[in-house]
DNA sequence: CTGTTAGCGCCTTCAG
DNA sequence: CTGAAGGCGCTAACAG
C-alpha cells in the first residue's frame, strides 16, 4: 500500500514496523482520525463502528507509535535523564530503581548517566542534554562537578534535585536526614552512651551537612556536650569509615558508640573496631545511616537507620513530570514512610 | 506521601535552542551545506572560507542538532537500552557502569529498565522496544522473563546477552564461570580441604549451571569426590546463601570449606556459620564469587573471585554497536584480565 | 463525523 | 561548489 510509495525506501535492515498510515489505509481511512481516536482524543466523535474497526486494525497489525517521530511532533520525548554518582552502593541504586518505577508508571523512561563523568564536555552531556533527549533531568548526586551544575542551571530545562537541597536551580525532593540521624542517637543515649561519635560525610554534599546539623542538635538536646574530636569528617565509602573510625580509636577516651553518616562507612567503623581488637557492641555500638540487604548478615548484623529512598526518588520522578507539564511545583521532604531505626545486633548498653 | 512546603518554583522559560536553519541563515547559507560540513560529509567540497563561517555561526550559536530529529531521519537513535535485574547487587551494578561508561565513548546513551518487571506487557517494555527508541538491546538478566524472552526474539531488533550464553536468540558475550570458580577450588584444595561445599545459584541461570559445572569438574580434576549432598542450590542472595549453609551444617560431616556462587550468598553463608557459633576460616573457609567494595571490610573480610565483569559490559555494548551497524559478530567470553582469587581472611588451613 | 495539510528538525538525493 | 526539495512518522489545526 502506502509502505512504497515513497519510491526508493533505501535500505532498511530491519523490518519496517507498521505506521499510522498503514492501519489507516488498512481500513479505509486517513491517518488523521486513526491518530485521534488511537490517541482517545476526547474531542473526536468517530461513528463507534469506524472506531471499532481502527482499533480492530491496530491491534491486528499490532501497531505502536513511533516515539521518535512522535517526540518530534510533541517535542516532548518522555525521557527523563537520570545523573547518578557511583551506583556500586545500594543508596544510589535504591534510587535508581525508585525513579526507574515511577517513571515507567508516568510512561516515562529513564537514560542513565554516570555523575562522576558527567561534565559539560563529556559525551554524555552532549547527548542527554544538548541534544534535547530528555524532558527533563534528575539529579540525584550531592556533588556534581561544578562545571556541570552551573552549565545546567543555564539550561532552559525542567531539573529535579535528589536528596539535595538549596542548589541555586531547579527543585529539590529529599528526606528529613535530621531526623533520622536524630533516631540514631535518641537509642543510643537511651542505652546510656554519652560518649557518642561521628563519622560524618565529605561537607561539600548538604545532605552530609544536615546529618551532621542533626546530629550535634540531638546530642546537645539530650544535654550532652559534643567534643570536635569526636567528630570526623570523611567520604562515603568503607575505606573512608575505616580511616575515621581509627581516628575515633586513638582518641585518649574513645567513644563508646559511633554513628556513621553512610552505610559503607559504617561498615568500615565496624570493620576498624573490630581489626582493633575491640568488639561491636560490647566495646563499641555502632549505627549506620541508609540500610542495605546486606546489613543484617554482617558480623555482627549492623543497626542501620532506613530512609524512605524509593519514595524519595518516586516523588522526584512525580516533580520532575508536573514541572515538565508545566505545573507549580515546590521543594518536597519526603516524611513518610518515617525513617526507622532498624536494631540489629551491632549496638547495646553502654558499658564504658 | 506526606510532604513540606517551601518556595515556589516554576520552571524557567523555555528557550528554543538554535536549529540548523539558524546557523544556516546566519551566515547567509542554506541548511544543507550546513549539515554537511557540520557532519564532516567527505563528498562535499566547500570553499573553505564559507566552511569556516559555518563552524564559527554553529560555535557562537553554541548549535548541537537535535538528536530527536536526526533519530527520526537517520532511523537511528543512538540509544540503547539496557534491561538489568536488581542493580541493589553490586555485580549489577558493576556492569551498568562499564555499559553505560562504554556506551558513552560509542557515541550512545543507556536506557534502563528493570528486569524484574520486563514482560512484554510492562510500560517499560513498550516505550524501549516497540515505540523504536532504541538501536539495540542489552539484556544482563540471567532469567528474565520467558514471555518476555520470546517475545523478545521475534522482534527485529539487535540483542547481545551480557553473562549468559545460549539464549535462541541474539549474541552472547560472557566470562569465563568455569574457570573463575576453578581458581577457588584450586586455592582451597591447596589448604587442604577435602570436604569442599558449594552453594550454587539457581538452576534457570545458566551462568549459574556453568559455575556449578566447574565447580564439580574442577573438584574431580582434583581426584576428590563430590557428594551430592555438598551442593545446595538456592538464590544469589544472602537469605538464600543463609539458608544453604545452615542446610550444609547440618550434615553429619560438614564441609570444611565452602564456595558460594555469588558474592551475596557468600555473605549470607559467613553469616550462618558465624551465627552457629562456629568461626571463619578457623572451622569453615568461605569463598564468595564476584567482587564488591564491601569484602574487604566484612568481619572476616571475605576471599572472592574477581571476574572482568566492566570488560565484559564494555565488550557487550561494543558487540552490540557492531551488530548494529550490520557488522557480524559472534558470541564473546571475555578472558582478560583473568579472573583472579582476591585472598582475604575467610580462607585458611583445613584443619578437620 | 472525517479528510487535508502543514510542519517538528534534520539529512540527502538530485539539480543547478 | 551550493540550493531546492522530499520525506522520516506523527499530531493538530483547519476544512469540509
Amino acid at each position: 500500500m502506502s509502505r512504497d510509495s515513497g519510491t526508493k525506501r533505501t535500505t532498511r535492515p530491519t523490518i519496517t514496523r507498521p505506521r499510522l498510515v498503514d492501519v489507516a489505509d488498512a481500513c479505509g481511512v486517513t491517518v488523521s482520525i486513526v491518530s485521534r481516536v488511537l490517541n482517545g482524543d476526547p474531542t473526536v466523535s468517530a461513528r463507534p463502528e469506524t472506531r471499532a474497526r481502527i482499533l480492530e486494525a491496530a491491534q491486528r497489525l499490532s501497531y505502536v507509535p513511533n516515539g521518535i517521530a512522535r517526540g518530534l511532533r510533541r517535542s516532548r520525548t518522555m525521557t527523563i535523564g537520570a545523573v547518578l554518582p557511583n551506583l556500586a552502593y545500594a543508596v544510589n541504586a535504591e534510587i535508581l530503581r525508585g525513579a526507574e518505577r515511577r517513571a515507567a508508571s508516568e510512561g516515562y523512561v529513564l537514560l542513565v548517566a554516570d555523575a562522576m563523568e558527567f561534565g559539560p564536555t563529556s559525551a554524555a552531556y552532549q547527548r542527554l542534554l544538548m541534544e534535547g533527549r530528555v524532558d527533563g533531568l534528575l539529579i540525584a548526586s550531592a556533588t556534581t562537578a561544578e562545571g556541570a551544575t552551573t552549565a545546567l542551571s543555564t539550561l532552559p530545562l525542567p531539573v529535579v534535585h535528589a536528596n539535595r537541597r538549596g542548589a541555586n536551580f531547579g527543585v529539590s525532593v529529599s528526606v528529613d536526614d535530621e531526623f533520622g540521624i536524630g533516631l540514631a542517637v535518641d537509642r543510643l543515649v537511651d542505652l546510656g552512651h554519652t560518649r557518642i561519635g561521628y563519622v560524618a560525610g565529605p561537607c561539600d554534599a548538604d545532605t552530609a551537612r544536615r546529618r551532621r546539623a542533626g546530629f550535634r542538635a540531638r546530642i546537645e538536646a539530650h544535654g550532652l556536650r559534643l567534643k570536635s574530636s569526636m567528630v570526623v569528617e570523611t567520604v562515603f565509602t568503607e575505606a573512608g569509615g575505616f580511616k575515621a573510625m581509627q581516628q575515633l580509636l586513638e582518641l585518649r577516651r574513645p567513644p563508646t558508640a559511633v554513628v556513621a553518616a553512610s552505610f559503607a562507612s559504617a561498615v568500615g567503623v565496624m570493620s576498624a573496631v573490630t581489626t582493633s581488637g575491640l568488639r561491636v557492641p560490647d566495646e563499641i555500638s555502632v549505627i549506620g545511616f541508609h540500610d542495605a540487604p546486606v546489613a543484617a548478615y554482617l558480623n555482627p548484623p549492623l543497626s542501620t537507620v532506613r530512609m524512605p529512598l524509593a519514595e524519595m526518588a518516586a516523588a522526584a520522578v512525580e516533580t520532575l513530570v508536573r514541572l515538565i507539564d508545566g505545573k507549580e511545583v515546590e521543594d518536597i521532604v519526603i516524611r513518610s514512610p518515617t525513617p526507622v531505626l532498624i536494631e540489629r545486633g551491632s549496638i547495646g548498653p553502654a558499658t564504658a
